[in-house]
DNA sequence: GCGCGGATAATTGGATACAATAATACTATT
DNA sequence: AATAGTATTATTGTATCCAATTATCCGCGC
């Protein structure tokens, strides 16, 4: 079991940049991954590694690689000896998928404030009107609203947190999805964020956190019951 | 001629109880996963799959397998064609998980009010009692340590947010027990504790998620400063 | 028509083999 | 002697093969 420690590699952060040509894995899991994002790839869906395989003419050993670390994201659920589904995740589920993200990102949002000057706050407000834009364009418009949360919770200058609420909005994905297809309007345009806008601007840390966390659990119901 | 049978490990590998044959990941992810929280494995040690499989019985496959789900769970860190290290925490990294874990435990206890009553306010005695009686048995305290906070977090009833507890403690293991090894004293017995329990017996969730959250986030200067 | 077995097909799990990559050791050259 | 470049070794990554498990289909009996 003892092994002898060597100085771990250097965390390589750009190797994604130099690497023009993803290895199979990779390829399998960006495949895969971008299949569930976009909604082609609905929970409960089956993901044999084969037709993986066989769509990127790569072997079966890597997409099961692949599937292993999506696995991990929750972005799909394996079976033994049954094979991998997209993740499926019940009301109860999805309610308690937002309720950890909203203390979390609640979390970060309060963390952001030490970091958060007038070239911020400005960002803000880009990026919110970036969101009002995208409101008849509902896969963009998601773009711009998870672009938005992260970049406020980016802001706490915690990667793990981060990594974090990013998994847990991934999860959400197929479902935030739905919920919106469903809406008639996506947002009174700005109204909503905007109250975020002003409690960073509040720079109170405790109605910062508070306010994102409510943002968060706004419509969890709604969200929850179509499960 | 007959095909010779796949080779039940030959040697009686003296494995943890008798347990039902464990599939070949199953074997490999506990037998890695034991190794990092008994402390045998330690931060930054590398992790071969050729060792492990053959300190198993079993080929490098599963191993692989078992390595990318470590990897999901945080325990592990896999560099690409380098291999996978027990993963490694930064005293940055370390702060991050302590804040993550305390406002999701702090949510589990709130949400946990609902599900209390007579007989686990008992229960919640029982297991402080059983910590404080190993108080001078490090792991062994680690683990009714662990018991105590798991079983306050079980009764939110929610899977998820329990499996993301534990999750984080784990990959908190490591520096946790490098802390508590170079106290004196593990805990005046029960005291800090009690103070949960006497929350939860107020019954007032604000108290409740206030009081769990700053017991997590105690010391946290001082365990990431070992890192 | 409906359920129940048993054969058959489809799919995953695991092992071996080989290729690719990184770490290490070595040699030659300055 | 130091260093750069090369050869060697160790370890990981991928492909292919076979075994095992699960799912499907089909005939049979009620």
């Amino acid at each position: 079991m003892t092994q002898a420690k060597r100085a771990a590699p250097a965390r390589a952060t750009a190797w994604v940049l130099e690497n023009k040509t993803l290895s199979p894995v990779e390829q399998a899991y960006n495949y895969i991954l971008q299949g569930i994002l976009s909604g082609e790839l609905a929970p409960g869906m089956r993901v044999p590694s084969e037709s993986v395989a066989e769509a990127l003419g790569i072997s079966r050993m890597p997409v099961r690689d692949a599937l292993r670390r999506l696995e991990g994201d929750g972005a799909v659920t394996i079976y033994a000896n049954r094979g991998a589904t997209v993740a499926e995740y019940s009301h109860d589920d999805v309610i308690q998928l937002i309720e950890m993200r909203a203390v979390l990102e609640a979390l970060g949002a309060r963390l952001a404030l030490a970091h958060i000057g007038d070239a911020e706050m400005e960002e803000f407000v880009h990026l919110r009107e970036r969101m009002d834009r995208a409101v008849n364009d509902l896969p963009n418009w998601i773009t711009r609203h998870d672009d938005f949360h992260n970049y406020l919770t980016s802001l706490s200058r915690r990667p793990l947190l981060m990594r974090q609420t990013e998994r847990i909005r991934m999860m959400l994905r197929p479902y935030f999805r739905r919920h919106h297809a469903e809406q008639q309007e996506l947002e009174i345009p700005g109204h909503e964020h905007q109250k975020i806008i002003d409690a960073v601007a509040s720079g109170n840390p405790d109605v910062v956190e508070q306010t994102v966390r409510a943002h968060a659990l706004a419509n969890v119901e709604k969200i929850a019951n179509l499960t």
